[in-house]
RNA sequence: UCCUCCAUAGCUCAGUUGGUUAGAGCGGCUGACUGUUAAUCAGUAGGUCCCUGGUUCGAGUCCAGGUGGGGGAGCCA
C-alpha cells in the first residue's frame, strides 16, 4: 500500500532549528540567513536564522578549510547560507543549542545590509519593514500574532461557531460617524468596509453563531499608536444571545486565548522580554461596571475593594518623582565620571551607554510626570454622559489588573443598532472590553436592537438614509430574536499580549496616515 | 482639522549666550585577538547641518514660511 503522505525529501538534508533538541549529539544541516557575526582569532560565530528560530554556529578554523572559514570571516550579514556541523547543548545560547561547524555553504552574499545591530528611529524601520521583519524581535511578535489568529479559530470553531466573510466593497457609508476610504466600483462610489458587523447580524440569522475574521478600513487621519488605517477584527454574532451572555463569552473567549498565547509562545514572550504575570491573572472573573459605576469610579467619588482611581495615581506620581529623582542622580554620576577622564575605551562605553539609556528612561518618566495631573484633572473633571477618552480608560483600569467589562453606556454616544435598556432608554446595551497597562479599548460589543420600530426611530434620529437600512430591517421582520456580538481589534490584542508601545509593530506591513510603502 | 515636540555622517545622537577647520558611538574598510553574546582593541574613510527667505561683520545655532516625521485630541478596534 502506498503512504498516504511521501516524506519530505528536504527531511534528509536539512533540518530545522526549532528542532534541534531532538538532534543533540548528531549532525545536522541548516538552511538559513547570517544574523549575526563576531570574530575571534581563528574563530567565527555566526548567528544563523532560517525562519523557524535564531541559533548559534562556531566555525573553528581548524575544522572549516582556509577558503571557506574566509569566506564565513567576512561573510555580510544577511547573506544566505546552508551550514552543517554537530548539535551541542549549552545553556548561554539562544534556544538552548549551538552548531559546531564542519562545512559551511554560500547561497547568496548579501550587500551591505542596511539595518544595523544598534536601535534605529520609528521612520527608518518602517522604510525598512520588508527587512526589519527578519529580526529577532518583529519575528517573536509575528509568531504570537499567528498563535493568537490559531487560538482564536481554535476557540469559536470549537464553539460551533461558522467562519464567515463579509464584503469588503460596501454601498453605503452607514454608521456615519468615522470617515470611510472612497473607491469606485464600475463606476459607482463604493467604501472600503469599517465593519462587517450588520452583514454579521444577517449571517447570524442564517447560521446561528458566527463570527468573522478580516480587514477593517477606518480613513481617520490618526496618527496615536493605537490606530492604524487597515486592520483585523474578529466579529462573532450570536442569535438568541443577550448582554449577558455576550459578556461571558467575552470571558471565556479572552480566557482561551490569552492562555493559549502564554503557553504556545513562551519563547517569544521571553524574546519581547514580556513580564506574563498579568496575563497569567487572565483566569479570574473579570469586573463587570456598568456605565455609572465606571464614572463614579473614575472621578474618585467610589472606591473598588478599598483602592480609589484618582489616589492611586497620586501615589504613581510620586514613584514616578522618586525614580526621576534616583536617575537624574546616577547619570550625572556616570557624567561626572566620563568628565574626569582617565578611562579606559571600553569603560567609557559602558558608562556612556549606561548614561544614554538612563536619558531616555527619564524621557520616558518626564512624559509620565507631566502626564500623570493632566490624567487626574481630567479624570475629576469627567462629565457624565461623555464617551471614555484614552486618559480615563488608563486611570479607570488601574484599579483591576484583568480586563474590565464596562456596559450600559448613555444611548447618544453609541451606534444606532445598540439595544436600548428595558428600565431607562437613556442608556443601551453596549459594552466596552478595556486591557490592564493602560492598553484601553480592546473589544465593542453590544445586545443588538430586535424592535423594528425603536431600530427605525434610532435611524431616523441619527438621520441615517433609512433605504440602505431596508435589508437589515428585513432581519426585524422575519424572525426577530434577541441576538448580539462584539469585535475584537486583533492589532490592539497582540499589542497587549506583547506589551508594545505601538499598534503599527504587531502587522506585517502596516497601513496609517502617512504610511503606504513598503 | 487642532495642540505639541523633532529634523546634524549610512544609522543613533551631542553640538554651550550666534564666533576659527563640524563631534562621538555604531555600521563600512584595514589590522589584532582561539569561546564571543549589540564581543573587544588599534587605525581609517565618510557632511547640501531638511528646504526657501530674513536678521547679522558672521547662522547648525535666532526669526518667518514650507516639507517630512514623533506623540496627543477628535474618531475608534
Amino acid at each position: 500500500m502506498k503512504p498516504l503522505f511521501l516524506p519530505n525529501k528536504r527531511q534528509h538534508t536539512m533540518q530545522y532549528i526549532q528542532d534541534l533538541a531532538q538532534y543533540e549529539g548528531q549532525e545536522v544541516t541548516l538552511k538559513g540567513w547570517a544574523a549575526n557575526r563576531r570574530t575571534g582569532k581563528g574563530l567565527v560565530f555566526l548567528i544563523l536564522r532560517d525562519g523557524t528560530g535564531f541559533c548559534q554556529t562556531v566555525l573553528s578554523q581548524e575544522v572549516i578549510p582556509d577558503d571557506r572559514f574566509d569566506m564565513a570571516y567576512k561573510l555580510p550579514l544577511e547573506s544566505a547560507i546552508e551550514v552543517t556541523g554537530k548539535v551541542v547543548a549549552d545553556d548561554r545560547q539562544i534556544g538552548g543549542y549551538e552548531v559546531q561547524a564542519t562545512n559551511i555553504v554560500l547561497i547568496h552574499e548579501a550587500e551591505e545590509y542596511p539595518i544595523a545591530k544598534k536601535e534605529h528611529g520609528v521612520d527608518f524601520l518602517m522604510d525598512h519593514r520588508h527587512l526589519w521583519l527578519r529580526s529577532r524581535r518583529q519575528w517573536a511578535i509575528m509568531r504570537v500574532r499567528n498563535r493568537l489568529i490559531y487560538a482564536i479559530h481554535n476557540f469559536f470553531q470549537e464553539e460551533g461557531f461558522v467562519q464567515m466573510d463579509t464584503p469588503i466593497f460596501t454601498g453605503n457609508a452607514v454608521e456615519g460617524t468615522s470617515t470611510l476610504f472612497e473607491t469606485d466600483f464600475y463606476g459607482q462610489p463604493a467604501y472600503l468596509s469599517q465593519s462587517g458587523q450588520l452583514y454579521g447580524e444577517a449571517l447570524a440569522m442564517a447560521l446561528g453563531k458566527i463570527y468573522t475574521f478580516g480587514p477593517t478600513f477606518r480613513a481617520e487621519k490618526s496618527k496615536t499608536r493605537r490606530h492604524l488605517s487597515e486592520f483585523w477584527m474578529i466579529e462573532p454574532e450570536m442569535a438568541f444571545y443577550d448582554l449577558e451572555q455576550n459578556m461571558d463569552l467575552i470571558e471565556r473567549f479572552m480566557q482561551h486565548i490569552v492562555n493559549d498565547v502564554v503557553t504556545h509562545c513562551h519563547f517569544e514572550l521571553e524574546q519581547l522580554e514580556r513580564d506574563t504575570t498579568v496575563l497569567k491573572k487572565i483566569n479570574q472573573p473579570f469586573p463587570r461596571l456598568t456605565y455609572d459605576k465606571a464614572v463614579a469610579l473614575l472621578k474618585g467619588e467610589e472606591d473598588w475593594e478599598g483602592r480609589n482611581a484618582i489616589a492611586l495615581l497620586e501615589e504613581d506620581l510620586k514613584q514616578v518623582q522618586n525614580d526621576l529623582a534616583e536617575k537624574r542622580a546616577k547619570i550625572e554620576e556616570y557624567e561626572g565620571l566620563l568628565a574626569k577622564g582617565g578611562l579606559k575605551k571600553g569603560k567609557m562605553n559602558y558608562y556612556r551607554a549606561t548614561a544614554d539609556k538612563l536619558k531616555q528612561e527619564v524621557k520616558e518618566l518626564e512624559e509620565r510626570a507631566s502626564n500623570i495631573p493632566q490624567w487626574i484633572e481630567s479624570a475629576k473633571n469627567f462629565k457624565h454622559g461623555n464617551d471614555l477618552g484614552g486618559s480615563d480608560e488608563t486611570v479607570l483600569t488601574r484599579l483591576f489588573d484583568c480586563p474590565v467589562m464596562v456596559y450600559n453606556w448613555p444611548k447618544d454616544i453609541k451606534a444606532f443598532y445598540m439595544k436600548r435598556c428595558e428600565d431607562d432608554d437613556k442608556y443601551v446595551k453596549g459594552v466596552d472590553v478595556l486591557a490592564p497597562e493602560g492598553f484601553g479599548e480592546i473589544i465593542g460589543g453590544a445586545e443588538r436592537e430586535n424592535n423594528k420600530a425603536l431600530l427605525i426611530e434610532r435611524i431616523q434620529h441619527e438621520g441615517l438614509p433609512m433605504e440602505v437600512f431596508e435589508w437589515y430591517l428585513d432581519l426585524r421582520r422575519f424572525g426577530s430574536v434577541p441576538h448580539a456580538g462584539f469585535g475584537l481589534g486583533l492589532e490592539r490584542m497582540v499589542a497587549w499580549l506583547c506589551n508594545l508601545h505601538h499598534v503599527r509593530e504587531t502587522i506585517p506591513f502596516p497601513r496609517f496616515y502617512g504610511r503606504l510603502n513598503p
